[in-house]
Parts: C-alpha cells; sequence; structure tokens
DNA sequence: CCGACTTTGTGAAACTTTTCGCAAGCCAAG
DNA sequence: CTTGGCTTGCGAAAAGTTTCACAAAGTCGG
C-alpha cells in the first residue's frame, strides 16, 4: 500500500464508491462487478478498477467484488474504521447545519467542541456541546485531542482562527470560509466553497445560451 | 472566446482570482501582476496567465493586469453580471443555512422559492419567502422562471426533486446531497459533497501517521 | 530617445490522469 | 475435464493539465 502517488481524484472517487457500496449492502447485495459500481458512481469501469489496483486486488475474475469485503477495505484506506475528533469554529447557520449533519456522526467524524467570539452565544448549548469562547480554543483543543477543525466563519476570520487550531496542534482543516487558508506542510486542508459552485454553475449556463435566454427570449 | 474546449479546474481558479481581485480593488489596487494574482490565489504565475489567455488578452506587458478591468472581465466571462434565480429545495439545517448565506444574494444568485414537503414547516416564511410544498414545485418554478436548482434534501429525496426540476425547466442543479444525481445532459450540474471532503481528509490523516498516533501513542 | 528592467502571452516540454485492450483467472454447465 | 462466458488487473496508449522558458511589448528615469 503506497503512501502518497495516489491522486486526489482517485480518493474522491474511492469515498463516492464507498456510498455505493452501502447502499449495495443494504439490499443485501453480495457481489459487484466493476461495470455496475461504475455506473452507480458515474464513472468507467476502467476507472474503477485502476483506482481499487492502486492498494491492491479485492476483485475475483469472472466474478466481481464481494460487497461487504471492498467495503470494509475501502473503509481502512480511508481511515474510516476509527473516529476522528473535529472541533468546530463559527456557531453562526453555517456552523450550525454543520454540527447537525448526521452524516458527519455515523461516519465517525464527532463534534466535541464548538468556539465562537460573540459574547451573546458563549455558553449556550448544543444538544451535550456548550459554545465556547474562541480565546480558549487552543487550551480546549489540545485538551480534548481534536484532530480535524471546522472552519465555519466568516472569510475575514478564517486564517486566523485557522494559525489557532494550527498551533493547538490539529493535523487537518476543513475550510468552508470562501478564502484561501496559508496552512504549514504537515497539516493537510480541504475546502468546501460553494461559492466557486455556483460560479462554475454560472459559467456553464453562460456557456450553454451562447446569444440570450433560448426558450423566454423568443416569446417575450 | 471559445465555448467549451476550457477545463473545469481554470474555470474555479477563475472564480477564486475573482476573489482575490475583489480584495485588491477594495485595499485600492490599480495594477496587479500574474506573480501577485498567483501568490494570493495559491497556484503558479503561468497557470495564472495560461487560464487568462484562453478567453484573451487582458494584461500590459510590463505593468501587469487593470484590477477593476480584469474582475469586470473575468466577471463577464462567468457570467455574474447578471442575476440568477435559484430555487432551494429542502427546508433543514442545510436549506435554512444556504437561504442565510449572504455571500450568495451579494454575487447575484437569489433565492426565490423555498420547497419542503413536512407539511409542520410548510406555509411559515422565511424573511420574504413562503416555505411552499414540494407538489407545487414544477408549477411555481415554471411560473418565476427558475434558472438554478439547489438540492439541500436527504440523500433519498435528492434525484426524485432533480427530476421534478428538471421537468419544470432548470438550466443548472447544485446538489448538496450526498448522492450521485442523473441529469440530462443539457442540464449543469455541480456537487458540493462535504462527506467527499471529509473522508479525504481522513485519508490524508491517515497516510501523515504511518504506523499509530504519532504524539500520544507514545505516551499512552 | 536610449537602455535597463519588468511582465505578458504562448508554443513546447513535462507531467498527470484516464482510457484502451487483452491475457489470465474463475465459474457453471454439460 | 472441457468449453464458453464473464470479469479482473494491468501495461501501454491517449488525452488532458501544468510548468517551462523566452520573444515580444511595454515602463521608466535620465
Amino acid at each position: 500500500m503506497r503512501l502518497s502517488r495516489i491522486s486526489d481524484s482517485t480518493i474522491r472517487r474511492l469515498s463516492s464508491y464507498c456510498r455505493v457500496l452501502e447502499e449495495l449492502d443494504l439490499e443485501g447485495r453480495r457481489m459487484v462487478s466493476s461495470k455496475r459500481l461504475a455506473e452507480k458512481g458515474g464513472v468507467s469501469s476502467a476507472q474503477v478498477r485502476k483506482d481499487l489496483s492502486y492498494f491492491g486486488s479485492f476483485g475475483r475474475r469472472g466474478l466481481g467484488y464481494h460487497v461487504p469485503r471492498l467495503l470494509e477495505e475501502i473503509r481502512g484506506i480511508l481511515g474510516l474504521n476509527r473516529s476522528w475528533k473535529c472541533a468546530l469554529v463559527g456557531a453562526g447557520h453555517i456552523g450550525s447545519a454543520l454540527y447537525s449533519y448526521q452524516d458527519f456522526r455515523r461516519r465517525g467524524f464527532e463534534i466535541v467542541a464548538v468556539f465562537d467570539n460573540a459574547d451573546s452565544i458563549v455558553g449556550t448549548k448544543w444538544g451535550e456541546c456548550e459554545i465556547v469562547h474562541t480565546k480558549k480554543l487552543v487550551s480546549e483543543i489540545r485538551r480534548l485531542g481534536v484532530d480535524i477543525g471546522i472552519v465555519a466563519t466568516p472569510a475575514r476570520a478564517a486564517q486566523e482562527v485557522t494559525d489557532l487550531m494550527v498551533e493547538a496542534g490539529v493535523s487537518g482543516i476543513l475550510n468552508f470560509a470562501p478564502r484561501k487558508l496559508v496552512v504549514p506542510k504537515d497539516v493537510s486542508l480541504r475546502n468546501v466553497n460553494m461559492t466557486i459552485e455556483l460560479e462554475s454553475l454560472s459559467f456553464a449556463l453562460r456557456a450553454a445560451e451562447p446569444k440570450t435566454r433560448k426558450r423566454r427570449a423568443v416569446s417575450a
């Protein structure tokens, strides 16, 4: 199992195969071919086989892959067979949605601390979790042994809280703020940028209608 | 301006250059070199020049790019010099966060309708917007001339509401549900999948600590 | 107007990722 | 035990993306 020559796209596809396999497993399906897995995942079957081949040979020729076994293998590869402690910074709309997002917890990403710098909400509780002032961020994250920091602050505060979390020793950052973050290279960073997605959608829509609007423009 | 040979990565970078330029513009900076733009955007300067070169020659040799002009050019390319009507389906935690996300509105993505199928919240109001039952989705989207559908439902409902929105004539879909959606090829689709980001982060963290945990494992 | 300096725009090279194509392996039926 | 039908794993080809490197074009001080 080679450590690093693996592309990010491969990893993201593994994560999506995971979801397909979970579904198949629930349906009680035992075996699946790369062809079927590919269709459900929206990629080519060669791509599925190539992705898996970086990590080993999990299939049986003529038969396909054993669903529960492949699922376990991929979970192992992605590090999902353990739980990760997460800290959320920013208790606004997005922070709140993330805190309530059941999928995270179900997959072993546990939010063990929530921080904000607004005195008006510091001290209130979200379920088990009390919202703590950002000034206690470093000590709390150290104390709890947090692995992953989730940035859900406005853009202008994002770098600052990131620096604090890095100082406190997190290994990874998941950033929801629409701003490029700088982190040391031993800290992993992923971005979820809704604005980029919407804007690239805007480009695609614009490219699809070269003149003015297609449908309504005619009758208007 | 060639329509389609442009890669998705280029478009996403344009969107991020946009944010850098807005910031520079606010600082009152008139000119910027590809080098500086690149640093701020976290890419190479050759990449910046190459990305822009697909659409034209916007710079002046020896001087760089005129910030407000380049910003306008990129906005034009991305189709941000107009407003897009969006409809949100799913009035749960994520839907609510998206509705309140000021950045969307500021960039011309206006949420003009919100749908949900829970009778308990249908009829209540979010600001100006009344939450409407999903059974009225097609007629409402047609009536309002919605361009973009935003899917913020649980995974199991995502394909169904997507089909409805396609039927109603949206040109693009932004999907937040962790499920692969099928759309006709004249409809554009973008996905925001937080689970994939977290899982790829998990892989990176795992890859970074080859044995067991680095810091704490020693003392434990 | 000159010469030193800066920066763009862009082919071509280098690198990365995806697709192709097929030998090898496995099952089932006869 | 053999044949036919599938399906994997993988090297090699193809396609796509990023980096390199430099001519061309412009600035600026004197």
